[in-house]
DNA sequence: CTTTAATAATGAATTATATTCATACATAAA
DNA sequence: TTTATGTATGAATATAATTCATTATTAAAG
């Protein structure tokens, strides 16, 4: 209203863009003035003028005129999918393996679209879901809880690898109580988040002498090369190494390691759109490769 | 309340900053969610989790409230004195005499208020009285216009300056018709806003030999050495010449020619208290020098 | 100088909007 | 399973905004 009587210097006219009364304009500047304790217009005849005071209104209220504008503009954009954020968490090992590939697929169907990947909220992920800061976790390990949905993405056989000449090398397979006296490499605790340990030794009941922890993949391969070491990597992580280093893989129990990956995500009907097709690329791709 | 919920992460949290029911901004936020046609935020359970079109509203909601803080305060200092703006206008050649030592004294007073002089505005000041764009003119010809109201400042007396030797130079006054063989200097036209024309000339009905614009007072004095040109100008302009200058001065009319000067401002009950202050300043100033 | 037309201001009536109240519903905690 | 706590909802109420009808003011017209 400000805006628009400074403009037309005059009620009846700034009334048109308005749609309402000269009455209500009257009313509504009376009243923000008494509100305010200064005029806002001067009266002079049948003119009113814009004082200092309506000047800073006047200003302020075009800056917030436009600030709405942007919102809107930017939430309109945000509803309909030409912009947005994905949030992701997952184990960062597993997520170079895959990423690449998605986000080549996602990013052309979704060029609006920013992806990010938490690696670091994989331990426990469920807080991080209930209070929105990540949309999906990509995690083997399924927690139960009311407000989280998990679907089930693809499944990897886990394999222990040991070097060349080591006690393991000719065996069809490993069982709990092999890993007794060996030195177990694992990326980091806790104990229950690994695999091995939550599927194979903690059940068995079994305490490997020594569990080192390592980040570096790479690192954990140069170690077990040694001989001294052993670890239980996903088969297709293992893969690259296979051919250039001294090193060979067993299964762990009779019939493999296995694992299931899942997504887990808010229970919720407003999903957004492309969290579902991201799903559906990361799916497909790990099926194929 | 959209930045509440977003900082309590709960209704009735946020309900106590706010002094309103949690039914209240229940019945809110549902409101402006179906206005927007988003979700701000996810009800996880008992959570209210805010959504990237929630953050969008929330970074707008805050810029929003933090201008309105700053116009509020702005406002207030406005209101209270302590900043301002003074938009006075009148002939540049006279301000000059008068303005250093009335900032001096103002800005002492009010050191907060803005004074600008606007010297082109002089010619027809009213519209921009009444667009208000000045706060006050400072004006020797009074026009009459029903919401402007006229003070009287001071008074001053115009006088003839003429070459030494000039036919005038003993003269004990001048009348119009003596200006009618003459080459006229004047600052700038139209000849009404000149007093020698409006007061003495035109009412003689007597018209110069010729009439030269010339804006510099320095330049009218060289012209006016030469012998062939008079110029009227006030007493105490010409009085820094006149010691080190071959001119003399010569009274106009019998009476001599005395120019009233007023302080124009729109007739309006809310004037700054400053303006007034101002007015005296420079009325006092004017008489003591 | 008077009349007319246009504009703003005002109070009461009306309409629209916001809030509360009384509940219902959902869920985490006991 | 019960209880306590938080959110949602519809109806009732309270508050706020707008219009309507009228008055006052003044520039423009006669």
């Amino acid at each position: 209203m400000i805006e628009s009587v400074a403009e037309e210097g005059n009620l009846t006219k700034a009334v048109r863009k308005l749609n309402v009364s000269p009455s209500a304009l009257s009313h509504q500047l009376k009243e923000i003035e008494q509100e305010l304790g200064v005029q806002l217009f001067d009266r002079i005849n049948k003119k009113l003028v814009i004082t200092d005071a309506g000047r800073v209104m006047l200003k302020s209220a075009q800056k917030i005129l436009t600030e709405l504008e942007v919102a809107e503009h930017e939430l309109t954009s945000l509803r309909d999918g030409d912009i947005g954020e994905l949030n992701i968490t997952t184990e960062c090992y597993t997520c170079y393996h895959w990423l690449p590939g998605v986000m080549k697929t996602f990013s052309r169907q979704f060029p609006g679209i920013n992806v990010n990947i938490h690696p670091d909220y994989t331990a426990d992920p469920i807080p991080y879901l209930l209070e929105g800061k990540v949309d999906g976790v990509l995690t083997s390990e399924v927690i139960k809880n009311n407000a989280i949905k998990y679907r089930e993405m693809f499944r990897d056989e886990l394999v222990a690898v040991v070097a060349q000449g080591h006690p393991w090398e000719d065996k069809p397979f490993v069982v709990a109580e092999d890993f007794a006296d060996q030195n177990v490499l694992i990326y980091s605790r806790p104990l229950e988040s690994v695999s091995l340990f939550r599927q194979v030794l903690i059940p068995a009941n079994v305490t490997p002498r020594k569990v080192t922890e390592i980040l570096l993949t790479e690192a954990q391969v140069e170690m077990v090369k040694t001989g001294s070491y052993v670890k239980v990597l996903a088969k297709w992580a293992v893969e690259p190494y296979l051919k250039t280093q001294p090193i060979v893989t067993v299964p762990v129990t009779k019939n493999g390691l296995h694992r299931t990956w899942y997504f887990a995500m808010l229970k919720k009907d407003n999903t957004a759109p492309y969290i579902d097709k991201f799903i559906k690329i990361l799916a497909r791709q790990m099926k194929s490769g």
